[in-house]
DNA sequence: CTATAATCATTAGCGACCTAACTATACGTC
DNA sequence: GACGTATAGTTAGGTCGCTAATGATTATAG
């Protein structure tokens, strides 16, 4: 059925998209022998976590541009993306600016900007909450909900494009060795940022 | 010999950081079982792409953090780091910006910024080539190296800190699974930025 | 040997994130 | 009830990547 999408020569599409901003950029990447090489005169060197981290962002990295540049040719930024799934999740209960800011990871400042945005082009909607008067309630308009489905199904079949190269044995032992991986990864703390959810 | 980086009270030396902009912002990452839920739906999810694809996001944005906050806690971004690091590897022979930017994977543009930078700092140095005047060669100052050499042990110790909850097995596991992913993740190409280096 | 194309470095301006400071509202304590 | 503190949303300004366009130089085609 998707055979088209995860066939070798398939172009996903990408109208008027913009190249997105890399998240990080070296392309150079130093060969497993090279790091081996340089952790002997560098007893600080692990080369076997320098090569694994270094992988890990080249591939996550080009992994964004390729979700990044679907979604900017939809108008669509990671940002407000993920406004709109949030949002999506939850058809019937609207949420806050900044409860959304946390979940998506984003400062309250920067969520104003998205909002703003998504709400001139009628995707969302602010209302005023009655019991709060500080808070706001952000919903899904109709159009916005029916542009989102318009999107996701690429969206997921781009995903599924990506991690083609991998078996669902190997999908799975990813899955494990990065939840382990990521349970012992602690962020430096940003009061501006809230990094738990719930 | 490095317990106390090791450690799991240890926290990083941040002086004076500023907190950098993340890659991938989500924080309120859908559990294993909500994804396979929302499959059952839309027959274009693959529940473990899914998965794996926003863990491997997740984990990279957030070492990601954890080095720049490590490098601009020495005044240093990710940009400017990697130009220090392709000089020193080559202490010998300078490099042109044009070959600087594609092996950093940033465009020359962005190049020039990040010289501007580090010339500014007196950690670099351009001269004029006289077999083509087009060109620029650029050089660590001593000042560049010195510099290099005190950042990098901390660095090193970082990333190694950064994955010590992999065993040696599973790091090793970790590079193979990533290598083949990578070699079907292909970007959409960007005329501004080679992919490509050498 | 001139005209056109390609390459190098730079500049100017944009987008998406950030911090810090502000206003408005709610709440706990005396 | 008044007061200090906390929270919600916004605004102003910064950073670092990007694109597009420029001037200078070199390569190539006729």
């Amino acid at each position: 059925m998707y055979q088209e999408v995860l066939d070798e020569n398939y172009q996903p599409p990408n109208n008027n998209a913009t190249m997105p901003k890399q998240m990080y950029t070296l392309r150079d990447i130093p060969k497993y022998e090279t790091i081996k090489a340089h952790a002997a005169r560098y007893p600080e060197v692990d080369p076997a976590s320098s090569a694994a981290c270094v992988l890990l962002m080249r591939i996550a990295s080009d992994i964004l541009s390729i979700v990044d540049n679907y979604l900017s040719g939809h108008g669509l930024s990671q940002g407000r993306w993920q406004v709109l799934m949030l949002l999506y999740r939850t058809p019937e209960l609207p949420q806050n600016p900044c409860e959304l800011a946390r979940k998506a990871g984003v400062t309250r400042a920067t969520m104003t900007g998205l909002l703003d945005g998504l709400e001139r082009e009628d995707h969302v909607a602010r209302e005023t909450v009655a019991a709060d008067r500080r808070m706001l309630d952000v919903r899904l308009t109709v159009k916005g909900r029916k542009y989102l489905e318009e999107v996701m199904p690429g969206y997921f079949l781009l995903i599924r494009r990506v991690m083609r190269g991998l078996t669902e044995e190997e999908k799975e032992q990813m899955i494990t060795l990065l939840t382990k991986l990521g349970s012992t990864v602690e962020l430096p703390d940003n009061p501006n940022v809230a990094t738990a959810v719930e």
